[in-house]
DNA sequence: CATGAATGAGCGTTCATTCAT
DNA sequence: CATGAATGAACGCTCATTCAT
């Protein structure tokens, strides 16, 4: 197998495999999809994809490892480019949101599979620690801006952060009518900092 | 094969091979577990599976149908005790925890194959709607007692509530320090209701 | 097992076992019928039918040696009533037209699994060559009669009979349309007296 | 599974693979028969039998379709040869018993599968028919050169000379002693021609 | 005698993986 | 590097047969 991260040759043929397999992953399952299937949608013999990957799970492992962690690099960016906690924390929700619209077979694996298989459970663990540091990290800033309020369960807070994303992107995959996603972004904010709770008159 | 809801037939296998089952789908996942597994784990041998479910998919299909069917029956029964919307809020957020705390298994399989296996899509729809039934109704009437703002989107506010409780129980079950899970439903419901912004000085 | 043959119990239940049976077998033929069928068919719980039969294979078995012995027993009856050789042979074919016709079960067993199992085989080669026996006895009274030429090689006449009946009765078997079969007897006993050749200027 | 038709990949093993299950299927009937037995007889792994079947069923098809389908193709080539009627029918014969006495599987085969197994009757009824046209085609010719006679019923007749072959055939497959099968064409052609009945005194 | 729930051996079929070309 | 035919372990499922009631 070749090293596809230093991979002079044919860097190409790995990329075309490994999109084709998400999207057979994305469209049947990881458990329902075969490698001949992946073979054959990616234009190539299926003994080339073992040029590529160690195996069936080698590929969604890679996945994981390049495909979605390139995509959470761009959370992180989008992030930077916030001045203030609020403004970073709906820039991560857009991008969010913005990146799991544009790829929907990315998003159909990572939201199906990621709790699925044991087997990638420590890459998933990674990914969400990834996201949880860059909420954890607004949420200070935010608390040091007197925007957010002191006394949070900064865990809790992570948690109540990807866990509402995660379900709004669910229920977009699973929607019969398409709508965007991205412009969600906002009504999210605006109930992560002020709740549902009636403002007091104040 | 017999008719489990009659259950004319030996209830106590029935339901030997049903948690049997679920206990192997949540060690191992739908895929991975095997009708021999399930058949060992039961205490039957493999032919007797095929008296009380059709197949392999009916098993994890009656789990759905029946099983979580009836925890969500008790979530229903906890929120009719509440008598303000808070209140309401509250007890389904502590009967979700709680239950889904009480059986692990049931949890496990709940939040993994639920997303999963396009075959049961439908009654996780079901069961998804009628969580949603029931958080819409506590918004509507928290809007009617002026605890819950007006304005709010109500699908978004569903997709909020349960996407938080289940990043929740998620994280829960992949914690490798046990803690109460229901012990949180305090601060989740003060998310919830205040969010995450500072109160402005009242 | 009971036997059967001096079965002073329940020989009802023995005949509609075995009744039930052969309609299973004529419907989807003797592989693809299961014990379960057949006992249901009979009415009878899937066990009893081992309290009369010793297995699957024995319910055709006593078929092969009971029920179509006795019809081979009337072929040998409305042989013995005709006088000459051509009215007994006439009458062989159309009591074998006749009484396959009344049974279309036994008839479809029969005629699809007599050549099939191997483990009958003894079986048949019995019925075969009482068969075989009548005709041949037939032949040798029509030779002394001078009704029927010399020099015949009388196994050869025993398969140009049979063969004959056998595909008369398979093709109406087969046919869409239901018509007499009984009513081709003169027919086809011309065909065997004089052939098809045409017959010189006497 | 790769299209035998076109042979594209080792016709080689595809008639291995076709000759060992029509000896398996000869030796132990079609039911009897298991994959991995074929797979043994013809030296490959069972999944190899997948590469160039379909399945079970789909084996003993591709048999009734190329197999037999090319053994009638000769027998129209013979009759074809036949100047008149009577040697037509001769040839017909002739070419039947060869063909059969040559490859015994296959006569084994198609005379006891050819009757039982629902599933590929229609095959049948398609091969049948093919040999009833050649008959009928005899026939009618005959009775133009004035051999056979006027007022024949043509399918009785068809009916006859099938079944007498078949039961010849048949009779052969199941002797102790084996005799030369071909050599018994003229008596039969005599048989069906001049039938068993004492020529009057022209 | 009768039942039918339980058994488990056995089968057809799939598919990840290998390797000769 | 690329191919794809070949492999065979493994699985879901069926069903003849048994036996406790």
């Amino acid at each position: 197998m070749v090293d596809p991260a230093q991979n002079s040759v044919n860097p190409d043929k790995y990329h075309r495999i490994l999109e084709a397999a998400i999207g057979v992953f994305a469209e049947q399952g990881f458990f329902n999809a075969t490698v001949s299937k992946i073979a054959r949608a990616a234009g190539v013999a299926d003994g080339t994809i073992y040029l590529y990957f160690k195996n069936k799970n080698d590929i969604l492992l890679h996945f994981f490892n390049y495909k979605t962690k390139e995509v959470f690099g761009t959370f992180r960016h989008e992030v930077d480019k916030g001045g203030n906690a609020r403004e970073k924390l709906r820039n991560l929700i857009k991008a969010h949101l913005r990146e799991f619209q544009k790829d929907r077979n990315m998003a159909v694996v990572f939201q199906a599979e990621a709790r699925q298989i044991r087997y990638f459970e420590v890459y998933i663990k990674d990914l969400t620690n990834m996201y949880f540091d860059l909420v954890g990290e607004i949420v200070v800033q935010g608390q040091e801006e007197s925007v957010f309020r002191r006394g949070l369960d900064p865990s809790l807070v992570k948690r109540f952060i990807l866990g509402t994303v995660d379900e709004v992107i669910n229920t977009w995959l699973h929607a019969a009518r398409k709508y965007d996603l991205e412009a969600q972004a906002d009504a999210i904010v605006d109930l992560f900092v002020n709740g549902i709770g009636a403002t007091p008159p104040k």
